[in-house]
DNA sequence: ATTTGTGAACAGTTTCACAGCG
DNA sequence: CGCTGTGAAACTGTTCACAAAT
């Protein structure tokens, strides 16, 4: 259902693979802690000791994006976390998204700093609420839905975070195909239906209560 | 690092086996689908139709339930809905949370429906500031955090969905510890060191956008 | 005829264990 | 030496394919 889209080349033979999915997941949070590392180094043991990984499959998740670090010391961590976000991340254009339903959630995302030094932006919210849109304040533009289809086009918005909590999900979501859109988040409990080329991931808030236990 | 608690019997040796993690994420899923569900029986290539998921792991998830159809029309929805919430849920204690941070998302969960019909439930709310706690309405009491390890005790809190904006989360995550809180949501973009009894999972809002390409 | 339930084959991921590098 | 990087083994999860059920 969902593609693997990151790659990563064999360093001898040149053979383009993929990183296996579980492996991107613990890469794109490596790539975060990192960030605030305070240490010039860190060992495969270190990040077990934080993370819980097991310092195998942190070797072999670094060695996927071709790190060789020269050992005795561990990873330089600043070499490590600049390797990470060019292997994780396609700088080379910038992708620009919108939110649809600015509810508690949506005004939440409004005030997101997680996507800086990615090459993902938020550039537009909508609500079907003129209310809202223009009460509500953002470092971008916020719309009413009518206006959807025209912005989607004249900012070349690529994804949607999909946040409504009134409407029908399914409706925005057809709205959403519509306009073009092929990458969506949804934050709702419903499981939409799409086309092939629409790509969507779940983010369900309280799922994972039930799998604490 | 995280325990998988749900298990299930075999139905021939009586040895008990754990569902398999991506199966029990799927099956709580497919709870909620059926839920709503309006026809009176379902195959398993609906099922597929509907979420994306291949016909056979549909079946195979379904017999670590040990639902027995007898074929031909495909599943009877209410009784496969009934046997998966006994099987997902242990409904032979209520489990009790709070909400730690009323920000946004902290706000945005203080609504929520999500857990009716689960074991689950919200019963109290805290933020640090005071000003929050009280001007806010919901269907619990929201309480100024230093109530925090009173009402954890006498509520017998047993889990946290942890929210925080402002403060540290690892901080907070401390002091929840210190309450004797085993079970935490961490919301926040934050790893946390826990000692080994107490398991977390973490919800990240955006890194499904990272994997989506 | 249709659809389940499941062994067996296959694919994907993690762990083990150790050679080799600095 | 300590620590990485990685074949090979072990393990986990998915797909195939078909007998059984009705």
């Amino acid at each position: 259902m969902f593609l693997d889209d990151i790659s990563f080349q064999n360093m001898y033979t040149g053979e383009m693979k993929q990183i296996p999915e579980p492996a991107r997941k613990r890469l794109v949070l490596l790539e975060r802690i990192l960030e605030n590392y305070p240490e010039k180094n860190i060992t495969s043991l270190k990040i077990q000791n934080l993370t819980g990984w097991s310092s195998a499959v942190v070797r072999r998740d670094i060695s996927y994006i071709g790190v060789s670090c020269g050992a005795t010391n561990g990873y330089r961590v600043r070499e490590l976390h600049h390797t990470l976000r060019n292997e994780l991340y396609d700088f080379s254009e910038e992708k620009k998204g919108c939110i649809v339903g600015l509810g508690k959630l949506g005004q939440r995302l409004l005030d997101t700093t997680e996507l800086y030094g990615t090459p993902f932006k938020i550039v537009a919210g909508f609500d079907s609420s003129v209310n809202k849109t223009e009460v509500l304040s953002s470092s971008f533009p916020l719309h009413p839905t009518p206006l959807m289809k025209k912005i989607i086009a004249d900012e070349n918005i690529v994804f949607a975070l999909l946040t409504v909590e009134r409407e029908d999900p399914q409706e925005t979501c057809n709205l959403l195909i519509d306009c073009g859109i092929k990458k969506i988040i949804n934050y709702t409990s419903t499981i939409l239906s799409v086309p092939d080329e629409v790509k969507v991931r779940n983010v369900s808030l309280l799922t994972s209560l039930y799998l604490l236990s």
